[in-house]
DNA sequence: GATGCAATTGCAAACGTTTGAAATTTTTTT
DNA sequence: AAAAAAATTTCAAACGTTTGCAATTGCATC
């Protein structure tokens, strides 16, 4: 409650002037040596701190960044943020986090909030619901500011500056010609919602990949599922009560290759033997659980400092108007038990 | 890097002052009904967006709070966040979370910068370098400036409004206790580093249910780990390799249960039949692993939910030199495979 | 046409800091 | 001792917005 010191305040009790104070405190050559040390001496035992806020204003530069996910609690886009961090962080930036839970309205407020606290950049992560709705005024507004844009792993096509992505599409298509190579012949997919870039090219990789050697894409061995757990364990199971039963499961993501890996165990079937299990992610426990899971390791850490220094170069590029980068980083497979043998 | 437009430009524009424009966009009553409709209208069409940081500089409020947390590429920290979060943004403010790296400087160069932006409130999860160095002057220029400072998790005994923390001695001596009442008799720990008191706690809650139950302890079946997968390896090899092994390993989280598990499968050791493992945390997959691991649960939504509700207590109570709210939530012991028969 | 009243708009200060230019004080030079 | 030079300090504006109070405008009433 009780309010912070101000340079008025200290100008008040030296009665000097305030411009005084404020050079006495940041060393300015041309105030007298003993005014100096008074000052800052008296600074520091009242406590002085210089209020950001105020030059924030004065300088029209605020060195905070917005960056809006959909979700931060899982290993991957934590690995993002920590890239971007990484980066950022040493230059004086700092970092605002929004979590829009994969709400439209959500990222749509935050977005606003951004653009009006005065962040000097935006990285986002396309929320699931914003795809559906097909509505990305909000990233317009930012384009409009003439603020850099960068999208993070999930990108709409437009309005901004840069992106990094996953080549999502190859990983997929690895992970299942692995699978065929390893004389696997009836593979199936646990796919993510439709509605989701991510998801589609991974399913898309799946596809390809499967007519590129020559099988017919079974629909029956294809199903939906919503990333998590829990949402693996249905179609698993019926998966495996199918007459002719599949003997590898791709899996979108690891949470459900897991939850697949459970369900397959407890029908009694071996892994790799009778079924094999690929996964996307390469989350840290991949490689200890048993069997070991194959899986798809996408690279979040770089993934964030590449579109931080996207983010910098934008900074430091004289034709802005015609500034624009996309990566693509490459995905890599990650071949361990659960798909090959002992 | 186009100027963003102000309430000047459009006074400029209408040849009217700032004013009548601020209390058009604001919808002010006073305001002739025309005039309001025209000036809104024309900063919609030239994209006005309100500057937020000068009224943050008026009004003497960000609505910003600070999270300083050792990490968030974890289930535990996001979901710690998330549940300050859930609470905080429904009411309009924004977290600025901070990621210290569990490295002092960092941590109290982030304080410094958050009292600098004038954050209405800091949580802090402290750090363990600042734990090792012991210096906590950071923490005291946050309770000189009347700012309320919130312990997530880890906490000091000092300059607190309030903390939230998990009971972790009980925690681990629930998951000892049900290790001994399943008949397991020499029982290792697997121990975090000894300057984290959450990792001390566990050790002592250990230590003394052992104690309780009469049994002797053992400095050859407690070994130091860094709480990642891969520091559980070797001290777990040299376990199994005692003249006299144990038959249950209590591991300080699920990270090193994980990889304790691997090594004593790799062994040709049956768990839970010849060692049983009991993990904490409770992370989302240790259901679906198998075996499925015995965790002790942290309610990480439920202690930002606590924290953020100990902040807004404080912003209403009356006599805020005498408030303090220390809350310790239970945690629960989850009973799976890796303890218990089949 | 003067007066009163309501409706509408403008003025000026405030938030805290920095900074170029002007003003003042001190020191040096003649 | 006066003038010039150097050292130090102050003034005032700026950043963008809001708001109490004063000023202006329009309109009706007498």
């Amino acid at each position: 409650m009780s309010r912070p010191v101000t340079i008025k305040d200290i100008a008040k009790k030296f009665k000097c002037s305030p411009s005084t104070v404020s050079r006495a405190l940041n060393n300015h050559p041309v105030i007298n040596e003993d005014t100096r040390r008074n000052l800052q001496e008296y600074a520091r035992k009242v406590g002085y701190q210089r209020n950001q806020v105020s030059l924030n204003l004065l300088n029209k530069k605020t060195a905070s960044i917005g960056v809006v996910v959909p979700t931060i609690n899982n290993y991957y886009e934590s690995a993002i943020i920590e890239g971007i961090d990484s980066v950022l962080q040493p230059l004086g930036y700092s970092l605002n986090i929004c979590v829009t839970n994969e709400q439209f309205l959500l990222e749509q407020g935050y977005v606003e909030k951004l653009l009006s606290n005065r962040v000097e950049g935006i990285f986002v992560s396309v929320s699931q619901e914003t795809y559906d709705a097909g509505h990305y005024e909000h990233f317009e507004n930012i384009y409009n500011r003439n603020l850099p844009l960068i999208f993070i792993d999930r990108e709409y096509e437009g309005f901004a500056v840069g992106s990094v992505t996953i080549d999502d599409y190859h990983g997929a298509f690895a992970a299942v010609e692995h699978l065929i190579k390893t004389g696997r012949r009836r593979i199936a997919h646990l796919r993510g919602p439709q509605s989701m870039s991510v998801a589609e090219q991974r399913f898309r990789g799946y596809s390809e990949c499967l007519k590129q050697y020559g099988f017919e894409e079974d629909e029956s061995l294809i199903i939906h599922t919503d990333f998590k757990v829990e949402s693996a364990i249905k179609p698993v199971y019926h998966l495996l009560d199918l007459p002719s039963r599949p003997d590898a499961i791709f899996c979108v993501n690891d949470q459900t290759a897991i939850g697949a890996m459970k369900v397959i165990r407890d029908q009694g079937l071996d892994i790799p033997g009778e079924i094999a299990v690929a996964g996307f992610d390469d989350s840290p426990i991949s490689g200890y659980i048993s069997p070991s899971l194959t899986s798809v390791m996408r690279p979040g850490r770089q993934l964030g400092m590449k579109a931080a220094r996207i983010f910098l170069d934008y900074q430091l590029a004289d034709k802005k108007d015609t500034f624009s980068e996309h990566i693509i980083l490459p995905p890599q497979l990650v071949v361990r038990e659960s798909t090959l043998g002992e």
